[in-house]
DNA sequence: GATGAATGAGAGTTCATTCAT
DNA sequence: GATGAATGAACTCTCATTCAT
């Protein structure tokens, strides 16, 4: 993938008719299939077109490259998990902390263990990309839903968590831990819940103290 | 980098010559420098020999491909964060624990901030080699070292804070959170080290509770 | 531009009805726009139906490919300059010799600096193209147009000065030398006419002698 | 041919092996013999390292892009060139200048029929190429040598015909008209060289008169 | 007739790897 | 052991052309 201009990482029309969506979506899904079966090596257009049955041609008529594919592929892949995210906080609104915060940890967790070859390629090529796209739009996304969900306990946090830098690294912490997990067993092993638990309360500074 | 059998990582030959060592040496510091420079994108094996003031024959002679040399580069790489680490848990055996954790916090930043691109493009082609490499062998020696330091201080934490995973988890902490800021600025943010301190001593059940 | 039969360059029908000769003439136009703004790089049939307003299959309703679109630009290019060059002759019937290839030089130099980009990509297209086309037919006429010309003059020239031979080489000569200058400048330097009175009048036996 | 960064179009390295210049040789014969045979529609660097018995791969190790590969065979058609206007220049020093028209006239056609479509294929390619290259530095050589024959015969021409803009307009005209004689038959008309020289001398106000 | 999504051959270029010298 | 020219599979991207709607 050479460098490739800013401005030219986003989708090259946004397809208004049916039988265009269609063709992102049918486009979207091989690669998400090459991802995971064939991880980054095996990732290239030409297999990706092959994949959802269609031609180069076609692909190149809604990407204009491979790294809007790919933007696109983690944009979508975001706002799911955004969206998941802004459910659970909403969810748990009337709930206490801690099952909040155990609900988070089962998102991170599903999340990461439903497909952790192509979980665990999307984030690699998403530390690649220039900042500045999109893409931070959807982590401003993330962070907010968790930043609510901060303000709704705010009485029970001290007050210097409860910012868009804590929001932040929270998923941090929570990405790596599975992440790591997940690139070892296809399942998760039983204690990875508790770990992840108790590294983000711990950093809450809501930890049972001995 | 085609699908390579995993025997082939390690390096061609233990060479056994003074002269070798120091043909390794200089190849390691070339990639180091192409890699730093350049990134990603500008790193080949021809451009290596190429910094390296040697011919890519000379290259393969060492190394029998090139996951091959970036698994060394990684592997030293981990040595010297592993002996740096070895060294801080050491001198710091009779302080106190906050002091500890706070070198700790501080040699990760270093680490990661003495030279982003290459500490980030190392971290991304670490994730992308097969596991079970001999690369596993040094995440293990940080391992220890962290865990020996966990016990050193085995009495002010709660006892299932001595372990293992612990030691690792921490590990996967720290870098998660310096990589994401060293990602977005060329200098550590001021709040970088409280908040790393935050994370670690919250998972560790050493944070100062409201 | 793949190996096009002879045949196929002639525009695909006659088209006889008053709303299929708006199309072809927005075709043109659009042609000639992209030629002249994104010269021959940017040049091609969807960009130019893009340019248009028009589907791509609507130009290939009209041209049968790519060649022949190329072809009635030029085709329609040198219709306008046979019809500029014959009313120069015609306006300048009872002038000199003198004032008539000033005349003529003018126009020259008028058509190639008009729009420099577009008059070279023609120019391009036009000696790549096979031989024998109804282009030559244009050039004919061109040739004719200055032919009668020297006719009228016949009595201040040296009789062999009078074919149609010598009217192809006023013209060859006239375009090499302001399609040489027209490239390296935007405005035409001031002594390229006299420069090209001087080639004109040279080979026609009519220059002043020292 | 993708808009190439001007400084890429030199050769990548000057060989100084007696291999390397083989290679390139061998290179640019095979790319001849491409321009020559299939013209420029079968110009490709594919085709060309094949017909050179060669890999894609060496053509690139000798020539940063395709365009490189063409501006070196204009390179050296235009010093050939040019080494055979020098000696023919050097060769008519005591001659008269009318002869020395004449030897230069047979030049010119004997290069352009030599191989016609060959010829033809490099002035196109040479027209689309950037200015300021280092093929300027060829037409000013040539330039050069048609003015030190200009500069030779300088009292029996008008002053003003003793000047690089009009050796330079020469060599515009006897292209020109040379060119398109050579486009339409394999064999030079009888009455080129005739025509030729008339447009010469002409230019140079040194034709006969009526 | 018009549309424009789809096609896919083909072009330019890279780079890991080999092997004759 | 060292060299580095040579290799060629693989990859990204373009664009003339078709055809179902």
């Amino acid at each position: 993938m050479p460098r490739t201009p800013r401005a030219a990482l986003r989708p090259r029309k946004a397809p208004s008719q049916a039988r265009s969506w269609v063709m992102v979506d049918t486009l979207l899904a091989a690669a998400t299939r090459v991802l995971a079966r064939e991880s980054l090596a095996g990732f290239n257009t030409n297999r990706v077109a092959e994949v959802a049955g269609v031609s180069v041609g076609s692909l190149y008529q809604y990407f204009p490259n491979k790294a809007a594919l790919v933007v696109a592929l983690i944009d979508r892949e975001q706002a799911k998990l955004a969206q998941a995210l802004e459910e659970v906080v909403h969810a748990n609104a009337g709930h206490s902390l801690a099952d909040g915060l155990r609900a988070l940890a089962c998102l991170a967790i599903d999340q990461q263990y439903r497909d952790p070859v192509f979980a665990a390629a999307l984030d690699h090529e998403e530390r690649r990309l220039p900042i500045g796209t999109q893409l931070r739009q959807h982590e401003q996304r993330l962070g907010a839903a968790v930043l609510a969900f901060l303000q709704q306990h705010a009485q029970e946090l001290p007050p210097d968590r409860v910012s868009p830098v804590v929001a932040r690294d929270l998923l941090l912490i929570a990405r790596a831990l599975v992440e790591a997990d997940a690139q070892e067993a296809r399942k998760a092993p039983p204690d990875l819940s508790e770990r992840l638990l108790r590294a983000l309360s711990g950093y809450l500074g809501v930890g049972q103290r001995r």
